[in-house]
DNA sequence: AACAGAGCCAACCGCAGAGAG
DNA sequence: ACTCTCTGCGGTTGGCTCTGT
């Protein structure tokens, strides 16, 4: 399904990811940060250019993504969007928490594309391209939202917003239950697994979950400390036992 | 069972914007 | 004002899997 592992005539390897590399890209990101992806393969040990990291952290490592599976609700919102938007695949992922531009993308051309209307989809792309289309006319949720400083890939793993995973910890009691199922979800589908999500739900109600905790610095000097959510047998542990934790499990 | 074509998706590539010097 | 570096977006591709013959 994806190219075979190979290196360029620089050493730099191509090609599918191994699990080895996974781990070593996902440790270092999750302790250090992503602040320089150009320096972080070298940091890292990885013979990857940064730019084959950050696309790996952002599409397949970042925790609380989806894969797969998407609801009739989702697809809905990705033909509305893409029909106000159009090839706007950063954009429409800010409105679909845990899903990635890339995935979108691959879902809307494998999958959605072709049952659409078609003068629907040409009408959506002539009317992004009319002078009509003016910021003010557009939808409140998208206004303001094509400034590159607020993509969701460029922090949305660690931004804390209503729609996501990721709570300050001011907010947190409020939406715990939810989040915690949200947030457990996206672990057990990360793992595959969809009979452990079922499972776990039981994990839920025993209270398996504990508040939130809190990573600093995990994205850079710019970006907000993130949230994940620890079982309370692991949250009196220090600091570096937690990530170490998190590394094993997410 | 063997083959061919289509479907799917992870990963690559080129380009453009932003910011620093 | 210009150049350089870094980052991220969107289009494209390679190759595995699925489906039909």
């Amino acid at each position: 399904m994806v190219r075979s592992p190979f290196y360029d005539k620089n050493g730099v390897k191509k090609g599918a990811w191994s699990k080895e590399e996974d781990h070593k890209l996902r440790t270092y990101v999750l302790r250090h940060g992503h602040a320089n992806w150009r320096q972080l393969p070298q940091l890292a040990g990885l013979a990857r250019c940064g730019k084959s990291c950050r696309l790996r952290w952002m599409n397949y490592l970042r925790p609380n993504l989806k894969h797969g599976n998407y609801t009739p609700e989702e697809e809905q919102l990705i033909i509305k969007c893409h029909r106000q938007l159009g090839n706007k695949w950063s954009l429409i992922a800010e409105k679909l928490p845990g899903r990635t531009d890339n995935d979108i993308k691959n879902h809307w051309h494998s999958h959605l594309k072709k049952n659409l209307n078609q003068s629907d989809a040409e009408e959506g792309v002539k009317y992004l391209k009319t002078a009509e289309y003016k910021e003010s006319e557009r939808p409140r949720e998208f206004v303001g939202s094509e400034s590159r400083s607020h993509h969701i890939l460029e922090s949305s793993w660690a931004r804390p917003t209503s729609s996501d995973t990721c709570y300050t910890q001011e907010n947190h009691s409020d939406s715990s239950v939810s989040l915690q199922q949200s947030t457990l979800k996206s672990y057990r589908e990360d793992q595959d697994s969809v009979a452990s999500w079922e499972t776990s739900q039981e994990l839920m109600t025993s209270e398996f979950w504990s508040r939130p905790f809190l990573v600093e610095n995990t994205c850079g000097l710019d970006t907000p400390p993130s949230m994940f959510w620890y079982p309370y047998e692991v949250t009196d542990l220090s600091h570096d036992l937690l990530l170490d934790w998190q590394i094993q499990n997410c």
